[in-house]
RNA sequence: GGUCUGGUAGUUCAGUUGGUUAGAAUGUCGGCCUGUCACGCCGAAGGUCGCGGGUUCGAGUCCCGUCCAGACCGCCA
């Protein structure tokens, strides 16, 4: 027997007890006569205690121990003379009497400490002790309690947990597939899954009725913070449900996970808002609702001034930062630059300071006069004190510009923060977007989401106005999941693959499976994926997803760890009827 | 594909206009220490300044290239 308890568990009622407890050594203070050695198990660190008078030898034998050592010590629970308020067992602390080293351990290359002196570069490398450290293990710990969370709610409700192939078939529209050679069929290949998207849809043909799913999906697509080549998606589908069915399925769930997890009431209906609401009121499909701050559009009001920017512009729009009129040339200077990032791409920044004074100050007191900048600062509820910041240019671009400086000015007055939540459902997303490249339309969700009914006839007439039957869950400016009413009748799916730009011969190859499976009886039925890597981040109060999986890959789609990918042996290039074309 | 930031001791970082022997903290090692828990005190070791080239009397510092890491844009139904 290795133990008797964990590092975590003994307390002042156990004294006198005689234990055994393995673990790894956290710190060694050695006082001279006397040395303490910190015991650290995933539950928790334990004192123990070596006096030099009664035992020598061991006192001997601990100068001996590392940082890390792997340890096992006997030894009765006594009660300190010097508590520890604020550790869980500082009450106690362990008399050994016995101690067995299981394992040395080399000098970690930084500290196994919550705060930890080693940079994420280091951390990666050696995954393996940086998850030793509380704060990471604590984020899989979260990640476990939430897929537990998950499948308890999703079991209640009747849905089935169902595998899906992760060797399946390469199909052109989306993200990058990921592709794996197949060694009994030269020349062909496998590809993972992007999404089990279509097999779920056959479940449902198949009568699962309620199918999820937590599972790997992998894009080879450019990685960021927020994403991998391969994440986790909590995926699920459902038949014989309209759209508003599975949006209060899934926000039951939501609700459940942040009641038993973080303790969070939602006691209210999630907002529905229609994306073209969110573009126009917050210049994203994907709003921070933490805080209001909805853009004003001016251009109305504006007319014809003798402003060039602003009469050029198809877009004049601005937001209200309340209490910052107060800001400094410097300040101000500080958000141009910020809005004048190539990234954010605006050409310049107009603002008004409404003072508590009753007059207004601003960039543009050449072209409008105080009377004009008040009725400004009426059009945005201002109050004397507050600040009006205002772009001008193209209306997407625009939009998109102020919606990333009402996303700094909510930073900057410290309106994003991380223990509050503000979930909604964002629907009636367009069904189809024009891609400008290939001069086409291509499915903005997937190929597979069912047009609106009441724009249908649309369809033939303008495409691009169709709305569909798909939303996404957003929390916090972070989409957490999405999904749609899929269409299960093989005459729209050829049509829609049609609209796509595939010819029938090539909706035939590559998804006349789907089609054919809707010819015998497929149920109306709609699905939604969460995005569990960022459901957890979320949850955990982090921006990366990094943190929240054991061990991730870095902004290049490479483990530092192992060392992947890397090349690959002749032989198996050659079973596999592949070859290499020279490096460029 | 692009933009930006960084790379100096085991680690985290500082390093002035280009100028003497490249510093601090922490960790490590040695000594002292019987109530520590960020133990304390004394001492020591520890450097290919990412790599290659260039400018210069002289480069950690300036220039070019390259590699690595991170953030973002494009991309990601």
């Amino acid at each position: 027997m290795y133990r008797s308890h964990t590092c975590g568990e003994l307390r002042l009622t156990d004294e006198n007890k005689i234990v055994k407890l393995s673990g790894w050594v956290q710190k060694i203070r050695n006082l001279g006569g006397m040395t303490f050695i910190d015991l650290r198990d995933r539950y928790g660190i334990t004192q123990l205690v070596l006096d030099v008078e009664s035992r020598k030898d061991l006192s001997t034998q601990a100068r001996q121990l590392g940082r890390e050592y792997v340890i096992q010590v006997t030894g009765k629970v006594a009660e300190r003379s010097n508590k520890n308020s604020k550790m869980g067992t500082g009450d106690i602390e362990i008399l050994v009497d016995e101690f067995v080293l299981l394992n040395p351990s080399d000098l970690p290359p930084f500290t196994i400490e919550d705060e930890t002196d080693g940079g994420d570069e280091l951390r990666m490398k050696y995954r393996y002790l940086d998850l030793r450290r509380n704060p990471v293990r604590r984020n899989l710990e979260l990640r476990h309690k939430l897929g537990f969370e998950v499948r308890n709610y999703l079991n209640k409700q009747n849905f089935i947990e169902t595998e899906t192939p992760v060797l399946i078939k390469s199909t052109p529209e989306g993200a990058r597939d990921f592709i794996v050679p197949s060694r009994m069929n030269p020349g062909e290949f496998y590809a993972l899954p992007q999404s089990p998207q279509v097999f779920k849809q056959l479940l449902m043909v198949a009568g699962f009725d309620r199918y999820f799913q937590i599972v790997k999906c992998f894009r080879d697509e450019d990685l960021r913070a927020d994403r991998q080549p391969e994440f986790t998606q909590i995926d699920c589908e459902m038949a014989f449900v309209e759209q508003q069915d599975i949006l209060s399925t899934f926000e039951g769930m939501t609700k459940h996970l942040f009641k038993t997890i973080k303790n969070v009431d939602f006691d209210f209906d999630f907002i529905q808002m229609t994306f073209d609401e969110a573009l126009k009121n917050y210049g994203s499909d994907k709003p921070d609702l933490r805080f209001d701050m909805k853009f004003v559009e001016m251009k109305e009001m504006l007319g014809q001034t003798d402003f060039v920017v602003f009469d050029d512009a198809e877009y004049v729009g601005g937001i209200c930062a309340e209490g910052c009129a107060g800001y400094t040339r410097k300040d101000l200077d500080k958000l141009t630059d910020f809005v004048r990032k190539p990234q954010i791409g605006a050409q310049g920044l107009v603002y008004v300071k409404c003072n508590t004074d009753g007059t207004f100050k601003s960039s543009v007191d050449k072209f409008f006069d105080e009377a004009k900048l008040a009725k400004w600062a009426e059009a945005f509820g201002a109050k004397p004190g507050d600040l009006l910041l205002v772009l001008a240019g193209p209306t997407d671009k625009t939009r998109k510009a102020l919606c990333e400086l009402r996303l700094e000015m909510g930073n900057r007055m410290g309106y994003r923060d991380k223990n509050k939540f503000a979930p909604l459902w964002v629907v009636d997303f367009p069904l189809l977007e024009w891609d400008e490249k290939t001069n086409r339309f291509h499915a903005m969700h997937h190929p597979f989401t069912s047009p609106k009914k009441e724009d249908l006839a649309l369809l033939e007439t303008e495409p691009g106005k169709v709305r569909a039957n798909a939303y996404d869950l957003v929390i916090n400016g972070v989409e957490i999941g999405g999904g749609s009413i899929r269409i299960h009748n093989d005459e729209l799916q050829h049509k829609m693959f049609q609209l796509l730009g595939f010819t029938e011969q090539d909706a035939e190859s590559q998804f006349g499976f789907l089609m054919n499976a809707f010819k015998y009886g497929a149920p109306p039925h709609g699905g939604v994926a969460f995005g569990f890597d960022r459901l957890t981040s979320l949850f955990a109060g982090i921006d990366s997803i990094r943190d929240v999986i054991a061990f991730p890959k870095n902004n290049a789609g490479r483990d530092v760890m192992i060392d992947s990918p890397s090349p690959v042996a002749e032989d198996q290039l050659d079973e596999l009827n592949i070859e290499l074309k020279k490096a460029k």
